[in-house]
DNA sequence: TAGGAATTCCGTATTTATACTTAATTTTAC
DNA sequence: GTAAAATTAAGTATAAATACGGAATTCCTA
């Protein structure tokens, strides 16, 4: 029997491209498409594939909580998170919320279709090129573990607003706490996320699909 | 004689899913790819398609300047931005920038194909939801104007930097400049760009393409 | 080749952010 | 019900960014 696979991506065009590319593989065979986080929740309750191809930037959730809700949900379902973001960050974020394979767009639809059959048989895949840069990273810093340190659910309210322009003092006034507070927050977010300044703050906020710009 | 098409994305998986799709149009016909913007300056010298898919996030050149030269230096040559952004600031800025449809990736096949075929045809094409949203724009705000206000070489070249979390000092050192230029430059983005400190800068420097953060 | 835009830089201030430490209360989780 | 984590906030500095105005050169372009 074929792998059933179902597909997470608010992007149409990339939907029906894939639907498109396993039609045309004997082995798999795509059974449910979702544009949002909320659909693909509603939809497991129905039916439950064998393969999940996540995108991580979804109109209403982030990418690692789902996958977090997703893999805690259905331990038997296997994750690959299918996304634009080439980053060591977002690869080790979702391998860390229960994912079984990483796959960029940017890769080649060969490298899809075998992290696809590559999951399903059990194993783990990443791209070799996102791996290595893991495995370098590894080796160079010990002090991960500090960036592992999650954010508060104030210090996520707070880096939105930082984010929103918002200086610590108007920060202070919408949120009725003292400036100095709001100042030491700036500081736990700093060291947490490893970040120099303001921009470096932003970077991170994006990344972590706390603020969208676009 | 069929439709020629180039598709500019440097996410294979988009442009093999739409080479795919293309190949089931009797019409249509992929004649090159390319994953970068320089690729499509050097492709184009040895061959001008009749329509051109173009990315707006490429890792070499921002969209906007990009549909800018070839609009330039090839009149005859449509262009299509074909992204994920769905903002109107996006829309106007390639539109002004010489594209003659712009279509999300959040769209269907059938709206991709129909811009194809419109645009060849002589026709401008904005997704409907788009253009109402541009018309609305339109009537609200005449201050629009001023936001136009280009951003020269440097002034980019600068907030690139800055959103790379340089400070002054370092950007100053990077470019053998006054630190007190760079402060200037600082000073004319945040006029420019109407944005009150660094995340504001931030924002817009995505919005416009000039920084990628995922 | 003339005029305007771009680039460079300074003066002078004020405001904001960053760098730590310490510590008292609350909340939360097991 | 207790230990751990989160929240709040102060002390004490220094570093960095913001706010203009002004001005000299260089670069483009009509």
């Amino acid at each position: 029997m074929s792998i059933q696979v179902a597909v997470v991506d608010d992007h149409a065009l990339i939907v029906q491209g894939l639907q498109r590319l396993m039609e045309q593989q004997p082995d798999i065979k795509v059974v449910a498409t979702y544009a949002s986080g909320s659909a693909l929740l509603d939809g497991l309750k129905q039916h439950l594939p064998d393969v999940l191809l996540l995108d991580i930037q979804l109109p209403d959730k982030s990418g690692n909580e789902l996958a977090r809700m997703v893999s805690k949900l259905y331990p038997g379902l296997k994750i690959i998170a299918l996304t634009s973001m080439d980053t060591i960050f977002h690869l080790k974020d979702m391998m860390q919320h229960g994912c079984k394979g990483y796959v960029t767009k940017q890769a080649g639809e060969e490298v899809l279709l075998e992290a696809i059959r590559k999951v399903h048989a059990g194993e783990e895949f990443m791209e070799a090129e996102l791996e290595k840069r893991w495995m370098k990273s590894l080796l160079k810093n010990r002090k991960e573990q500090a960036v592992q340190t999650p954010l508060s659910r104030r210090e996520k309210e707070i880096l939105k607003l930082i984010a929103s322009e918002y200086t610590n003092q108007e920060i202070a006034e919408k949120l009725f706490l003292s400036q100095r507070t709001i100042e030491s927050h700036r500081y736990s977010l700093l060291q947490k996320l490893n970040a120099k300044n303001t921009a470096g703050l932003l970077r991170i906020a994006v990344q972590m699909g706390l603020v969208e710009f676009e």
